[in-house]
DNA sequence: GCCGTTTTCGGCCCGACTGTTTTCAGTCG
């Protein structure tokens, strides 16, 4: 059985533990070993048949059981038990808002409730409110949530979540009370996806009401969810839920720490404050017990970085928050030095409108430029792409023509002549070999046949790498949210084989392949494959668009080495040069 | 259920808001 498919399971088991009203830690337990298992990279066959498992922390006797049955035998005894007590549309009711473990449990005890479409017919029909602990009101938002799940895919890209953020937050700053503000949550660890927005502004608390309503009235909110003084809720009308949390001044770094989390990362910092003896919330450290000192508490915090020199730690940028191992790395001042914009020389996944890109080659030059840039690398797509106007070999020889009059007016600039040729279902190449030597590099992508299983689908592209003239395998991810586009692979499997023949991996080149894996990226750094994670103007209106659609532009997707900064750069211009 | 070197038992992060209660459980982040 494939990993994920194993932490998808063990979340289950969290999920219908916290249906039976188990011990909360006890569920959340499963949730952990689920989350720690995806990290793994080792070999899950290798990690049973030595019995292994067990030395992962976080990972004990029963979950050890359950991940070595289901590596075994394909099932889980434990899970199928627990399966009898709950169908599975159940875990859609719990997707509704409003709809914790004790109210879905409540409703499919009482009403036989497992589906989405069973709970809106109650609600209809007023059946949710005569049960205990439900109301009008909470029969109401029952419906009001399952619009919103309906209506609203759960996720927005970064991109549309900065631009409704950044709106909100210009109609608070016009207020004069607001001492500092700022974006916090999922948005400011730049994740490739958003769930709900969130900001944390700092102000006296006479003014806390005024600010509100600006929050509450803003033209953008269809509702309001929450209202409260320190703390609103509202949904955007781009379907986006947004939260505005308020906090004297000097609560603000605690706030902006606590709200930007991820929740993983908040629960280890809070440990370490314990282990001083110290309680830690989004207002400031406390004594747990008051007068039994253990460490006297830090004072004059005045920002993040006080609050992680408090409890031991070099500070930790958000783009690291996730409890991946950035505690570890910055408690022994191992933490990476993240790639910045200004690291930034090029990239080399770029599409014009040759394909399916919204601008000309000149225009994004130009663009490219006046970003600072060195080159840019145009790699449209090959003539199998119909869909994206896929470039002929006629067609390619005109674009070459073009580029290399266009460099010739360029100083200190170049294109580069790219493309991005489709591996067929057979793992051929949709140019020959002829063609794909007239290029100065070669991305090689899977954009057709999904549906193989993950055995030819990774030997389809480990045929594709290793072609001579392939430079690059084009975005590689592997889980590709809010798209079409999805297919199963071995990424070990393909990373090995990257180090082993020296080619380039490419990941989240197109603005709309998110939820780059970093542990992927890590284990990739470890084998010593160059990764390029790349921008297009794929989807977005050109590289006007391009620093929201990519993470070669964002601090905090890889390590500067990663990447195409100085030495790599060189690395990648050896290849051309080949 | 998992962990731990001061602990093999006892703790595990913490608070705001809602809606239902009439003092608080449930949900969320």
């Amino acid at each position: 059985m494939e990993k994920a498919k194993i932490t998808e399971i063990l979340d289950e088991v969290g999920t219908l533990l916290e249906l039976k009203g188990e011990n909360p830690f006890k569920s959340r337990a499963f949730h952990n070993a689920a989350r720690i298992l995806a990290g793994v990279t080792e070999d899950l066959n290798e990690l049973v048949k030595n019995g292994e498992l067990r030395s992962i922390k976080g990972i004990g006797e029963s979950t050890a059981k359950i991940i070595s049955d289901l590596v075994t035998t394909g099932s889980s005894s434990d899970h199928e038990s627990l399966k009898k007590y709950f169908p599975a549309g159940i875990f859609d009711v719990m997707k509704i808002q409003g709809m914790g473990p004790k109210k879905v449990s409540l409703v499919y005890k009482k009403l036989k409730i497992a589906s989405i479409d069973d709970l809106e017919k109650a609600a209809r029909a007023g059946k949710l409110e005569k049960l205990e602990g439900f109301g009008k009101k909470t029969e109401e938002n029952i419906l009001l949530g399952i619009a919103q799940v309906r209506t609203h895919a759960s996720k927005f890209h970064i991109h549309i979540a900065e631009k409704a953020a950044q709106a909100i937050l210009e109609s608070l700053s016009t207020h004069k009370g607001i001492i500092r503000s700022e974006i916090a949550g999922s948005l400011r660890r730049k994740k490739e996806t958003i769930g709900d927005i969130d900001i944390v502004v700092s102000a006296k608390s006479k003014d806390a009401q005024s600010i509100m309503k600006i929050f509450t009235t803003h033209p953008n909110v269809e509702r309001i969810t929450g209202e409260g003084e320190t703390k609103s809720s509202v949904v955007l009308n781009s379907g986006i839920n947004c939260d505005l949390r308020i906090v004297e001044e000097k609560a603000f770094p605690f706030a902006l720490n606590y709200f930007t989390g991820s929740k993983d990362h908040n629960v280890r910092i809070r440990s370490l404050a314990r282990e001083n003896g110290w309680s830690l919330n989004e207002y400031g450290f406390s004594l747990i017990e008051p007068g039994k000192k253990i460490k006297p508490l830090p004072k004059s915090i005045k920002s993040e970085e006080d609050i992680y020199k408090a409890v031991g730690l070099q500070y930790v940028e958000p783009e690291l928050r996730e409890d991946l191992g950035e505690i570890e790395a910055s408690a022994t001042g191992k933490l990476p030095t993240l790639v910045t914009w200004n690291d930034i020389r090029g990239t080399f996944h770029c599409h014009t409108n040759y394909s399916d890109g919204h601008n000309t080659l000149t225009e994004m030059a130009a663009a490219a430029q006046k970003l600072g840039w060195e080159y840019l690398g145009i790699a449209d797509h090959s003539k199998v792409a119909a869909y994206a106007n896929g470039l002929t070999e006629d067609r390619v020889k005109k674009q070459h023509k073009e580029i290399e009059t266009l460099n010739e007016t360029f100083k200190g600039f170049k294109l580069f002549k790219g493309t991005e040729v489709d591996i067929l279902p057979s793992g051929e190449l949709d140019f020959s070999d002829k063609v794909l030597a007239s290029f100065d590099y070669v991305v090689a992508s899977v954009h057709s046949s999904f549906k193989m299983s993950e055995a030819d689908m990774t030997k389809r592209i480990m045929k594709a790498l290793k072609n001579k003239y392939v430079t690059m395998l084009g975005h590689l991810t592997g889980r590709l949210l809010l798209e079409r586009e999805s297919y199963p692979l071995n990424q070990t499997e393909i990373i090995n084989a990257a180090s082993d023949l020296g080619k380039i991996i490419e990941i989240n080149a197109h603005p709309m392949r998110l939820d780059l894996d970093w542990r992927m990226v890590k284990y990739a750094r470890q084998k010593g494959v160059l990764i390029a994670i790349n921008p297009d103007s794929h989807v977005t209106s050109g590289l006007t668009d391009v620093k929201y659609g990519v993470g070669i532009a964002r601090k905090g997707w890889c390590e500067k080495r990663d990447i195409l900064n100085t030495k790599s750069v060189k690395q990648v211009d050896l290849y051309l040069k080949k």
